[in-house]
DNA sequence: CTGAAAGCGCTAACAT
DNA sequence: ATGTTAGCGCTTTCAG
């Protein structure tokens, strides 16, 4: 199924159904029809290999993620998918596991197959960067989740520090004053900014808050070992750079017989599914996905369509979702159904917020 | 950066540039030398959509998913694209949301796009069959995880008998006699499969068992709905068809003041990452992800390499991942650290098995 | 072993 | 308003 046949069903040329199908040019509007209608009997599909060889578009975006398997981003790949598609683009993706060094390589190869553009989160601040940087000089290319230096390319994330404000502003308004941050010394830059938002806040709960701080990385096991490291200091909450941490931290709490939020409250970041399903649910720090994922393809197609102004760094406010493992002492003791009712819909509507 | 360039370059024809990057036909060493030096020194990258036009072929396969946010889904995504990059492939994703009729117009745009293969988990068993039966006349395709009906296309996916049996085994080793099971009347395939199995399988538990199956869909909303109907039956084990519903009978079980695994085990399907994760582990049904994967690109291969013979539909063994959820009555009483000592390795290699 | 040349299907001048 | 035609970058006959 080709123009050609197409043209030779509707009685003109292939430039005629070429300007009916993608509506570049005035065509009769008795033609238009008679093409439209052979070209729906014929079932013809344009050929987009043809046509991004001819034009210089593949109609294609490519998706780089650190790994698809952290329980926050197949929320966002699913926003982002929809959006393109949307609009008509297909979605290339590219799971580069952690590795800067495949995530070079998968760049490259999106390159290759010339896609319009890309989205990437980077797998790591610094050694990601070469390669998005000379990425984001061939194609319009979007950072998001994670920064990887400052004046590489366009960026939409959440604001990490508004996030550990609303978390350090809900644990002192609770009463919790021996805080300890449990935190990721990492090489992903969302690590570096909500530590230092901790770090920031803190001081306003306890003189000593500023300082207690313990860093390994945004996983579960290391919630599990960051408990046996602060609880001896016995804490009256942990807040935590993410949910999986807070996650283990929970499961450790647990086994050492604490009671949360009684004895000490949890917090997390990011608000995975696994956060509302915990036992308590796990306070937390809703990212505005939806609302990431709108503004990442918004700033795509801007570039798309040729605005080469300055670059962006768009920071999203996020929401407090306050659920049981930050409930106040004097109400939840172990009461599973009083703690469900104080859960779920502590929101309010993200309003989005723009940083210059 | 094209042919010619290189060919310029190299001070020959682009004919044999061609020849000497696609290693098409026997070209002078010497030659051949000068050609790669020159492809490295201007940093060529072949243009994918000239290539797709010429030939055949675009080097791109499209992978249709009904959630990507759906859990199991990840960790599939994961070892699939790496399989499908380790071959020069890229991936496509869609995303369809679960509804059979953005999948078709998904599979279309594929095709239209010029997929040289589709991997497919049809959202639907029968809504999905005639997209997906239309598509495979046009391309290789693999059903993964779920199926469509019969004589469709070929399939990959985990024995789900075999891994129900394993399930009830367990439960009759460990003395659970009055077994519900908590099931979805759903479209998927899985849905059938795993409640036939326990049909057939439940009987040698208990008389009755074979009978005490309550049915919503794979949800953890229904989880919890579900031991609300069948908890002042008092069973003595809850085998869910999924973890998400594991997960919220677990929940609700807990709100309930019942003892798990004291007064009643809990046993899930897939072996999602927070089956681990809850308080207790669940005892559940490992699929072998990465094995699953392996095999879905080892028979697209062989069809894109021209095997035209039958269909064919492998099945591979799961592997029984026993823990806290379900362990003996007489050893577990709420102690989470003896219980995360029954976790973990309880599982064998699981063994490839074609059913033909 | 190497080169010249014909297109793959489409779009955008350029003509009419 | 419509037709004719020249390529986009590549692979692959067909000659030499």
């Amino acid at each position: 199924m080709t123009l050609r046949d197409v043209a030779r069903a509707s009685g003109c040329s292939v430039a005629t159904v070429s300007r009916v199908l993608a509506g570049t040019r005035p065509v009769g509007a008795d033609t238009a029809r008679r093409v439209r209608a052979a070209a729906e009997k014929l079932g013809y599909r344009p050929n987009h290999a043809a046509r991004a060889l001819r034009g210089r578009a593949t109609g294609t975006v490519g998706l780089v993620l650190p790994q698809i398997t952290n329980p926050f981003y197949p929320a966002l790949v699913r926003e982002l998918t929809h959006a393109l598609h949307a609009e008509g683009r297909a979605v290339l993706l590219a799971d580069c596991d952690d590795d800067p060094v495949a995530e070079a390589e998968y760049i490259d190869d999106l390159l290759a197959r010339r896609v319009d553009a890309l989205l990437v989160i980077p797998a790591d601040e610094r050694r990601s960067r070469d390669a998005v940087a000379a990425a984001a000089a061939q194609v319009p290319l979007v950072l998001m989740d994670r920064d990887c230096g400052p004046g590489v390319a366009d960026s939409v994330a959440v604001d990490n520090s508004a996030g550990m404000a609303l978390v350090l502003g809900h644990l002192a308004a609770t009463g919790r004053r021996r805080v300890w941050f449990v935190g990721a010394d990492g090489t992903a830059s969302t690590a570096a900014e909500r530590r230092a938002a901790y770090a920031a806040g803190a001081a306003a709960l306890d003189e000593g808050a500023a300082g207690r701080i313990a860093l390994g990385d945004f996983s579960v096991a290391w919630g599990r070992a960051a408990v046996d490291l602060v609880w001896e200091a016995r804490p009256d909450a942990l807040v935590c750079a993410n949910d999986l941490i807070a996650v283990g931290a929970l499961q450790r709490l647990r086994e050492l017989g604490a009671d949360v939020p009684g004895d000490v409250a949890v917090t997390g970041f990011d608000d995975i599914p696994m956060a509302a399903l915990a036992a308590p649910g796990i306070t937390t720090v809703r990212q505005p996905v939806p609302e990431l994922a709108a503004e990442a393809t918004r700033l795509l197609n801007h570039r798309l369509a040729g605005d080469d102004g300055p670059q962006r760094a768009v920071r999203l406010a996020p929401d407090l979702v306050v659920r049981e493992s930050s409930a106040p002492r004097s109400t939840a003791r172990g009461d599973g159904q009083h703690a469900r009712a104080a859960s779920g819909r502590a929101t309010e509507v993200p309003v989005p917020r723009q940083v210059p």
